[in-house]
Parts: C-alpha cells; sequence; structure tokens
DNA sequence: GAGTTTGAAACT
DNA sequence: CAGTTTCAAACTC
C-alpha cells in the first residue's frame, strides 16, 4: 500500500497517531481460509475471505470483517444492489457458507454509520437517512426479498466514492479494490503527523494593535462623537454615538411591558470591528420601566444603546456621568463609566457581556443598562478562531441571500456588524438598525442563546474544560475537519455531540491545563493516566462504530440475504441467519475493542 | 476560481 | 419534534 497515494486518509493517520497508534504498525490483509483455494477468481465457491486489521505490535486476535471482493455480478442481488446502491454493483463472491458471505461494491461505500441503535445511511444525493430498527428490519428483509418493490424502501442506501482500498491478497500480488474497513482509523501506515497546533492565546490587551481613531460617519441618524478609552491600554479613540429610533412606546412579547415615557434616545457606538456596546438608558426608572419577561421570552428593545469596540471600554461623554458597572461572573464585563453632556446625573450601569442581548434582570437600582455585543467570550476562550481574529483580524463573510441577518452570518452570529465584507445586500449596519433589532429578536425568539458563545459554559468548572454548549451533529467529518464546530474551537467532542464516527475525541486536543506537553508528541494517554473527571467529559475514544465498521458490517448483512435467497432459505431462517450475521460482526467490533485497549 | 461537501440554521 | 431546505463556509480539484 503507498501511503501517499490517498490522502483521504490523512485523517486517519492523524487520528491513529493521537491513538497513541502511531508507533503501531497496523496492517490490513485478506485471510484466506485454510481450506480454501487462495484464489479469488471465477464464479466457483469463493473462498472465505476476510480483512483482517491488526495492529502488529498487539496480540494476534485480528478483527476480522467479512470482505469485500470484486468479480462478477450475480443477476438478481447484483441488480437489488444496484438499486440499492445506486450505482452499478458487482457482487463476484458468493460464499460458500454463512461466514463468508461477501459482496463487493466496485467502487467503495460510504454507507452508514450505526450508532447505538441508529442506522445512518447516505444517499448518493447527500442526505444521510437514519433509520430506526424497526425501519433497518425492513432493511434486511428487503435486501433478502426478491420483490422489487421493497426497494423503494431503501432508497437512500447508496455507495459512495472515495473509499478506496487496496487489499492486499495473502498469495496473489494482484491488489483487490473495495471498501476500505477502517476499525476507528485504524490505518496500515506509519507516518507521523504534528497534531494541529493549538494556539491558546489568552485575551491580551496589551497584545492588541491600539485603536485607532473612529471616523464618524453619520448615517440615516443622528450621529455624536464620543471618546472612547480602553481602560487597561489607557488609550482614547473616537467612537460615533448615533440616535436612532424616536422614543416610542416599547412592547415586549414576553410579557414584560415597558410603558414609557419618552424614553432616551437609542444610543449606538460602534467598534472598528463592529463590536458594540448597547446601553439603555433607564434613567427614568419610575416612569419608564420595564418587567423583565421571562428568561425565554424576547428581550425588550433597548431604549438606548451604544455600540463600540470592544477594546474600548470607557465611553466618554464631555459631562461625566459615572456609570458603575456589575460584573457578571461569567460573562467577561468591565466597568463602564459614561460621562455624558446631557445628563449630569449619575447613574448605574450594569456591564453585561450579552451578546443575545438577552434580557438580564435589572435590579430596580440600575438606571443604565450597558449591553455589549462583544464577542468576548469567545476571544477569552480562544474558542475557534479566537485568540488571533482579536484584533480586527475577524474574518469578513460573503453572505449572498441572508442580508447577514440570519445566523448564517459569521458577523451577525457574533453580535457584530459588518464591516470590510464580501457580502451582498448586507443590512447588518448601522444603516438597518430596526431590521437587524428585528432580526435579533427573531433569533433570540427561536434560541435564548443564539448570541451566547457556543464554546464556553456558565460554571467555572465547565470553563476549565471547554466544551461545545450544543455540541455537533457531524455525519460524515468524523469531527476532524473544521466543518465540525467543535474541532474548529480545536476542542475534543464530548456528551454534547451527537456525532458519527467521532474521532474528535479525548486526547485529541491538548487537554486545558496539565496535558499541553504530551500532546504535541502526538502521544496519547491512557484514559487510566487522563483526568478522571475530564475522562467523564469528553469523548472517549472508544468510537469502534465508524462509518466505515458499520458500512462493512450492513454490507455483510446483505450479503447473507443475498445468500439465503439464492439458497431458497425459508423466510424465517434467513431472518435468524441475518441477525446472527449481525451478530458476528458485533462480536468481532466487540472483540477488536478489547484487543485494542483505549 | 469553480464545484462539491458539510453541518448549522432555518423552515415546515 | 422530526424531516427538509437553505445557507455559507470548508474543502477539493
Ligand atoms: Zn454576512
Ligand atoms: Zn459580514
Ligand atoms: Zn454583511
Ligand atoms: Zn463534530
Ligand atoms: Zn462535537
Ligand atoms: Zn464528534
Amino acid at each position: 500500500m503507498d501511503p501517499s497515494d490517498d490522502n483521504s486518509n490523512i485523517e486517519e493517520l492523524i487520528y491513529s497517531e493521537e491513538e497513541d497508534l502511531a508507533m503501531e504498525t497496523v496492517e490490513m490483509e485478506e485471510s484466506i481460509d485454510e481450506d480454501s483455494p487462495g484464489t479469488i477468481t471465477g464464479d466457483l465457491l469463493p473462498p472465505k475471505s476476510f480483512v483482517t486489521i491488526k495492529p502488529t505490535t498487539s496480540q494476534n486476535h485480528p478483527v476480522q470483517l467479512k470482505t469485500i471482493i470484486a468479480g462478477k455480478g450475480q443477476p438478481s442481488v447484483s441488480a437489488q444492489m444496484q438499486k440499492l446502491m445506486g450505482r452499478p454493483v458487482t457482487i463476484v463472491s458468493k460464499a460458500g457458507s454463512v461466514q463468508g458471505s461477501t459482496i463487493s461494491v466496485g467502487s467503495g461505500t460510504k454507507v452508514a454509520t450505526a450508532v447505538s441503535h441508529k442506522i445512518a445511511l447516505q444517499t448518493p444525493g447527500k442526505k444521510i437517512i437514519t433509520i430506526s430498527p424497526a425501519q433497518a428490519q425492513q432493511l434486511k428483509l428487503m435486501a433478502s426479498s426478491a420483490s422489487p418493490q421493497h426497494l423503494t424502501k431503501v432508497k437512500g442506501l447508496s455507495s459512495s466514492p472515495g473509499q478506496k482500498i487496496i487489499v492486499k491478497s495473502a498469495g496473489a500480488s494482484g491488489k483487490l479494490s473495495g471498501t476500505f474497513i477502517d476499525m476507528a482509523g485504524v490505518s496500515k501506515h506509519q507516518v507521523m503527523v504534528n497534531p494541529p497546533t493549538i494556539l491558546n492565546v489568552a485575551a491580551s490587551p496589551s497584545a492588541r494593535p491600539p485603536p485607532a481613531l473612529k471616523q464618524v460617519t453619520p448615517g440615516m441618524n443622528k450621529v455624536q462623537v464620543v471618546r472612547v478609552i480602553n481602560p487597561k491600554t489607557k488609550q482614547e479613540t473616537l467612537q460615533k454615538i448615533v440616535f436612532a429610533s424616536p422614543p416610542k412606546m416599547i412592547k415586549t412579547e414576553g410579557g414584560g411591558v415597558v410603558t414609557a415615557g419618552p424614553p432616551p434616545p437609542k444610543l449606538v457606538i460602534q467598534g472598528k470591528n463592529g463590536q458594540c456596546f448597547y446601553v439603555a438608558s433607564t434613567a427614568k426608572a419610575n416612569v419608564a420601566k420595564y418587567t423583565p419577561p421571562s428568561p425565554r421570552g424576547p428581550n425588550p428593545k433597548p431604549v438606548s444603546k451604544i455600540v463600540l469596540d470592544k477594546d474600548k471600554l470607557k465611553v466618554v461623554f464631555p459631562e461625566p456621568t459615572i456609570l458603575n458597572a456589575s460584573v457578571s461572573s461569567t460573562s467577561k464585563s468591565f466597568p463602564v463609566h459614561v460621562f455624558t453632556n446631557k445628563s449630569s446625573k449619575h447613574a448605574s450601569t450594569t456591564v453585561t457581556n450579552v451578546r443575545n442581548f438577552s434580557c438580564k434582570p435589572l435590579s430596580a437600582e440600575k438606571k443604565v443598562e450597558v449591553r455589549e455585543r462583544v464577542n468576548i467570550d469567545k476571544l477569552l476562550e480562544g474558542g475557534g478562531l479566537g485568540g488571533d481574529d482579536d484584533s480586527g483580524k475577524r474574518r469578513p463573510c460573503n453572505c449572498n441571500r441572508s442580508q447577514c441577518l440570519k445566523l448564517y452570518c459569521e458577523c451577525f452570529a457574533n453580535g457584530e456588524f459588518c464591516k470590510d465584507c464580501n457580502c451582498k445586500e448586507c443590512f447588518n449596519d448601522l444603516a438597518h438598525e430596526d431590521e437587524r433589532q428585528k432580526a435579533i429578536r427573531l433569533c433570540l425568539d427561536r434560541n435564548p442563546n443564539a448570541f451566547r458563545p457556543k464554546i464556553g459554559k456558565f460554571s467555572a468548572e465547565d470553563a476549565i474544560r471547554r466544551q461545545h454548549n450544543k455540541g455537533c451533529n457531524c455525519k460524515r467529518s468524523g469531527c476532524l475537519k473544521n466543518y465540525c464546530e467543535c474541532y474548529e474551537a480545536k476542542i475534543s467532542c464530548s456528551s454534547n455531540c451527537k456525532c458519527f464516527g467521532c474521532r474528535n475525541v479525548e486526547g485529541y486536543f491538548p487537554a486545558n491545563a496539565e496535558d499541553s506537553g504530551s500532546s504535541i508528541s502526538g502521544v496519547k494517554r491512557s484514559h487510566s493516566d487522563a483526568d478522571p473527571q475530564q475522562a467523564t467529559a469528553r469523548k472517549q475514544a472508544c468510537n469502534f462504530m465508524t462509518p466505515d465498521v458499520v458500512e462493512a458490517s450492513i454490507q455483510c448483512m446483505i450479503a447473507q440475504a443475498d445468500d439465503c435467497q439464492k439458497s431458497s432459505v425459508p423466510f424465517l431462517l434467513t431472518e435468524k441467519m441475518i441477525l446472527e450475521e449481525f451478530g458476528r460482526c458485533l462480536a468481532e467490533i466487540i472483540d477488536f475493542s478489547f484487543n485494542n485497549d483505549y
């Protein structure tokens, strides 16, 4: 096998290294039963063949999966398979025994992943279908049945390109192409691949470039210039304040009510990165105050808002009003001092890093609420691009159809305005603040945490053990590509994730505190010496149900059904034999897991 | 740069 | 809530 041939195997390589398999040579070979001839040709009863995958450094307990033999097709079954797989299928070998039954699908398949009791099938198109056990039963029946009308039920089952395999035949020098059966990513290649470098860049104010002066660009609204001082860098910058919508009665659908005297104007300060603070002035609290809606309810529209750069944490108005910030425990909050020439009163300010604009209960005394939409948590966590997109390196979006007012838009999802983006018909700017607010409300309605950091969590404990709040749902990436939000954030998948064939498991990324050094070497600790607490939270590296394994298993079962059909085995017996085949597959998988002490 | 793949978000 | 569609980014060539 040429290690360089298939670049689709790269992830496997990375994975195997991470799983401490780097030092093992894993061999995949076709083993021929002793009592069978060593040839695989012809229409005769083919030998029992297995694909054996065994780490050479471990004991002799190779995992055996049924194999895949290339050869001539058999009309009825291959026709069925063809329908099933959505492509020509050649089934060559008809195994003499149940154990030897094999099928081959021409160019490799991407079939399905089974997790727990569900099986996910990927159609040639692109869709993943999950079938319940009951449906799986149907599938089996169908596979063994000759009646075509059943076939429609499994139209989704298909083969897929890409997974090429070269099976080294024991006797022959020829190569067989077939499905790559990959037990938990074990690969024959012995390649050292360094794990991705993890950058845990804490948000360091000093590392940031000094805030630049902000040019005041009056929009449709009244604009005022404000000096903003970064409390850490002591640097000042100008910000613009936009007095947006005129005072209005404020209604909140969530039951929160704002009966308003004329509320103060809306304040908006936009920072250079599009991050923003909202300042909702509730100075006339006795007149205009709102009842915080139910946690789930939509938030009242901020009466005033200030949008400013995340770096600039002080807002300075000509005549000072000092606002004390209350610091929320988990979100990054800053003392904010607002000096205004409009009012000489002192006011309290609640500063919350509420990217979601959620309505935090306001204490009655607070007179001004500052809402900050800055994506600070993410930066702090070093999640995703965090840490380095910090200083204005925010990635521009390229939205075409969402108007940047849906969460599809990264800018919008981060609570930022679009700036220097490549979007079309962008509404995510000051000029469309009303629409924007509406969109925000809509999002919050759907998901109150929509604008919260996806990675951090709310307890201190979870902050240490970073994990994706919702978890990912990856089906085909093995959580080893940036499609996966966990992987993208450089964190291991957790119990929150519902991914199939996950390889982004514990140990893939260095644990936060202690593990820093070892992971670079690619040597994975066994979970015995890992932090047990962490072990519970992170996804364990014991996921043997990779798509390939599942596929192989399914193939075996289908082959079994096929054999029975061809031998006119009674229906009930067929069913039983298929189940037995399934059992054998499971046993082999379990066997493998035991022999590979993860 | 075009085309494909992917999984989150949105929608029904 | 599940199934489907839409979307923009990630990825591949
Ligand atoms: Zn956008
Ligand atoms: Zn944008
Ligand atoms: Zn935009
Ligand atoms: Zn994932
Ligand atoms: Zn995950
Ligand atoms: Zn995962």
